[in-house]
DNA sequence: ACGCTGGAAGGAACC
DNA sequence: TTGGTTCCTTCCAGC
């Protein structure tokens, strides 16, 4: 997942990492050897790991297309058989920089994001023998980036106790890869944090949502804004970009080294230094930063290290490049990488909150996981491996001993197989630096921690053993889904931990592209053993992540708002509630054209008195041109300064008189990609979903590779989803199955409603293409009232994810409260239809009408390849 | 005592 | 080139 930094107002996108080396292709995985057997018991992995780009709704999104030729990985091949498919060996990509890539990360250049990592944090301060399996997974006991040859050392500094835990939750954690994954002892969740390119994908899926991440904290008692007393209220804030998208470790917030803080340095790093400010950093941070270590693994070794060359895990991925890959210039000594500890041969599984059992099915049998060792250095996946499709809407079925690369895009549901994210991330999680002690896992909304569980919707659940695997280039945490937890996993030990720019830079030998980059996705991974050797692998990704202090801080959040489309001639109230608003934050409504210029823009008149921290009442402006026939999508974000813009929402504009054909215009194909999200920066926080190409031959947006592929997963969410959107508010348990994970009786999902966000954030400026999910149709969904506390707005529903009615309904439905965000249903239907019930009920047209329309939009799409819609 | 947080200082990067 | 602004990273302090 390159991670791609927007710049907020130009929106422009860039893709800041293409140049990995070797695209690591990480699996999610794990070594499962054990899944490769039929006999094994089906577990479902759960992997956390690196972000693949496509999150839940990575499937169809078109990408930005690289800047730079070449993917991590090619795409998978077929296999012997029938309907299956291999991954191959990642390929890796030199980007002009010296090294060879034969080993993977060896030389060029390998990543080129500005990372943050996402490191396990282990879950007790002490953590059992599992732990050890994490850091296994997670690789060095290295902050850095880069481990052992032998793989992981401990990322604990010295921690590593013995026996114990090997890796240290600490920041450090395993920072392998740009990447981390924490995992519990029982699933095998390998957890992703994608970057922002990724999530302009995933965040097109969100887009639908259209909600901003919902935010955890809603605020305390707002009050509204004075004419005098406006700016009293805040002080004077500095001015704070959107946070960028960049790359992020997840850390496991275990235990911290005996010194948290690394005794720092003297002083701070000085940039100005030669370049490289890393080495002018003081040595003694304890982030393990890229390159030097004191004990610089001479040449790291091929990413599988770890394993036994015999015997891969079955979720290995096939090209897992070696940790070598990284320059050594770029290798800082810090004292914290020279502490790396070997990893253990055999790893104890973590010790995962994680329900659990798994263990067992966590390791391998006989043997120590798979962890890769060579992943330890971030094995960033390189943006363009994100920004590419290599897998052409073929079924996420792979082979246990092949499973896909890590930056693979894959649908968020297949079949009967539904990977979703039950309780979402909060939208902001300060990471932390290497030289800061661990800030804590990242928590969900209301409070906890994220939860992802796969669903089987008919019939039996998925049983699996699965256990924890450290995947090539990226740790990943594994957990395994087990019935008796409802095959969901509580993510409550993964941290993120920043690396430095600078360290960045120096692996990219570049030095200009380290700012901003604070946006983060946690992606999940699934790999549902089938028998016979296969699996099917499903992936979905959380709602963007907000990981700087500031940001956090500064940046307007819009979670929701309420009507989503009036009429073209403007005029009715929209009423926004969110964060960060100020008494003079500004609404614009903006339009853009396919080719993503802004056609129009209008500034909303807000009201004031009406308006306060958490809530802006403004007027919708009327649309430009009030003749358009069809409902136009346009999109709005809230700015608090020129930089500090919200992310963009969708908004629609209705003709007067509406009724007629599918939306095909604008909104549609302006959405996302077509007209590119509105600005670079501004990212949709809903949920990722799957995309879909929506007029890929009538957008040159969508030659993206994954377009021009047809690549197209997640069939189900191709379709128009007719049932409701799973519920995303924290706790809200989407599924009515209360034992297990047995399905539903309903039948999955057939399709679902488009959703008109833009999701493109990233789009930045001068991004051809939108970066919006392909298919953004319009969905309205409508926002919750904004009544809804901020804190109670609900998650986006999960990207890719589309829920099955049926389940929705039973559970979601019912909870639903007065006073409450518009129920699930209407989000994806009714929500569509309350917009106009809202706002234009004197049009006559109904919630059916607008819903058969989108329809019949989307019936238009072509099929997935290989896939028919669900019944 | 340790870990997690929030806040902020200092300085580099950017405009 | 200079000055102001913005952002990054580190450090401190409180709970």
């Amino acid at each position: 997942m390159g991670a791609a930094s927007c710049e907020d107002e130009e929106l422009e996108f860039k893709l800041v990492f293409g140049e990995e080396k070797e695209a690591p292709p990480l699996g999610a995985g794990g070594s499962g050897e054990e899944l490769d057997s039929e006999d094994a018991p089906p577990c479902c992995r759960l992997a956390l790991g690196e972000p693949p780009p496509y999150g839940a709704a990575p499937i169809g999104i078109p990408r930005p297309p690289p800047p730079r030729p070449g993917m991590h990985s090619p795409p998978p091949r077929p296999a012997p058989s029938p309907g299956t498919w291999e991954s191959q060996p990642a390929r890796s990509v030199r980007l002009g920089g010296p090294g060879g890539c034969s080993g993977g990360a060896g030389g060029g250049r390998v990543l080129e994001c500005p990372s943050i990592r996402i490191t396990s944090i282990s879950p007790t301060p002490d953590p059992p023998a599992t732990l050890e399996d994490n850091a296994d997974a997670w690789g060095d006991g290295s902050p850095r980036d880069y481990p052992p040859p032998e793989g992981f050392g401990g990322y604990r500094e010295a921690g590593g106790q013995g026996g114990g835990p090997f890796f240290s939750p600490s920041p450090g954690s395993s920072s392998l890869s740009s990447w981390s994954f924490f995992s519990d002892a029982s699933d095998e969740a390998a957890l992703y944090a994608a970057c922002d390119e990724v999530e302009s994908e995933l965040n097109e899926a969100a887009s639908r949502f259209g909600l901003g991440s919902p935010l955890p904290s809603p605020r305390a008692s707002p009050r509204p804004w004075t004419p005098d007393d406006p700016w009293s209220l805040y002080g004077p804030s500095p001015g704070g970009r959107g946070p960028e998208d960049s790359w992020l470790l997840l850390s496991a917030p275990g235990p911290t080294p005996a010194s948290p803080r690394p005794a720092s340095p003297c002083g701070k790093r000085r940039y100005s230094s030669s370049g490289t400010p890393s080495s002018a950093s003081p040595a003694l941070s304890r982030r393990g930063s890229l390159g030097e270590e004191g004990p610089e693994p001479p040449a790291p070794p091929p990413l599988p290290l770890a394993r036994d060359p015999g015997s891969p895990g079955p979720f290995d991925y096939v090209g897992a490049p070696p940790a070598e890959s990284i320059p050594q210039k770029t290798r800082r000594t810090s004292s914290e990488q020279a502490v790396a500890l070997p990893r253990p041969e055999e790893p104890a599984p973590c010790n995962g909150k994680l329900p659990s059992g798994t263990e067992e099915a966590a390791a391998p049998p006989g043997g120590p996981r798979k962890e890769v060792a060579g992943m330890d250095y971030l094995a960033v996946p390189s943006p363009l491996a994100w920004s590419k499709a290599r897998i052409g809407g073929h079924s996420p079925i792979f082979r246990t001993s092949a499973l896909p690369p890590l930056d693979w895009p894959l649908p968020s549901q297949y079949e009967q197989l539904e990977l979703r994210i039950e309780v979402q991330p909060r939208a902001h999680h300060r990471a932390h630096y290497e030289t800061e002690g661990s800030r804590g896992a990242v928590k969900a909304a209301p409070g906890g921690h994220p939860v992802v569980k796969v669903h089987r919707i008919t019939g039996k659940m998925v049983a699996t053993a699965s256990y924890e695997a450290v995947v090539s280039g990226t740790k990943v945490l594994e957990m395994t889904l087990l019935p008796e937890n409802n095959m969901a996993a509580n993510i409550d030990c993964a941290g993120i931990l920043k690396l430095r720019n600078s360290d960045i830079e120096l692996r990219k030998g570049e030095t200009d592209i380290g700012r901003k980059n604070t946006r983060v996705r946690l992606v999940f991974r699934v790999h549902v053993p089938q028998g016979s050797g296969k699996v099917v692998s499903v992936q979905t990704a959380s709602v963007p992540i907000e990981c700087s202090q500031r940001s956090a801080q500064e940046l307007p959040q819009v979670e929701a708002y309420s009507p989503s489309a009036c009429s073209v001639r403007g005029g009715e109230e929209l009423v926004l509630t969110g964060s960060n608003f100020l008494p003079d934050s500004k609404v614009v409504f903006i339009e853009r054209g396919p080719d993503g210029k802004l056609q129009w823009e209008e500034e909303a008149t807000v009201n004031r008195l009406q308006s306060n921290e958490v809530t802006l009442t403004l007027t919708v402006p009327e649309y430009s041109n009030k003749r358009v026939s069809r409902p136009v999508q346009v999109y709005f974000y809230v700015s608090n300064g020129r930089r500090k813009r919200s992310p963009t929402q969708s908004f629609k504009f209705l003709p007067v008189i509406f009724k007629e054909e599918p939306l095909q215009d604008s909104s549609l194909r302006g959405f996302p990609s077509a007209s590119g999200p509105p600005f670079g920066t501004d990212m949709d926080f809903s949920p990722p979903r799957p995309p879909y190409p929506s007029y890929p031959h009538e957008d040159p947006a969508y030659e993206t590779p994954y377009l021009s592929e047809g690549f197209s997963y997640g069939t189900p969410p191709l379709y128009p989803q007719t049932g409701p959107p799973p519920s995303y508010r924290p706790g809200l348990r989407m599924f009515p199955e209360t034992g297990g994970t047995t399905g539903c009786a309903r039948p999955p999902p057939v399709s679902f409603l488009p959703r008109p966000f833009p999701s493109d954030p990233y789009g930045g400026r001068g991004s051809p293409f939108p970066l919006g999910l392909p298919f953004s149709t319009p969905s309205p969904f409508r926002p919750p009232l904004p009544s809804s506390p901020p804190n109670e707005a609900p998650f986006p529903p999960q990207s890719g994810v589309h829920p099955s009615p049926a389940e929705g309904y039973s559970e979601v439905g019912p909870s639903y409260g007065p006073g409450e965000g518009a129920p699930e249903q209407e989000k994806s239907r009714g929500g569509y239809g309350s917009g106009f019930r809202d706002s234009v009920p004197i049009q006559g047209i109904t919630l059916e009408e607008v819903s058969e329309i989108i329809g019949r939009d989307l019936s238009g799409f072509p099929a997935p390849p290989g896939e028919e819609p669900p019944a």
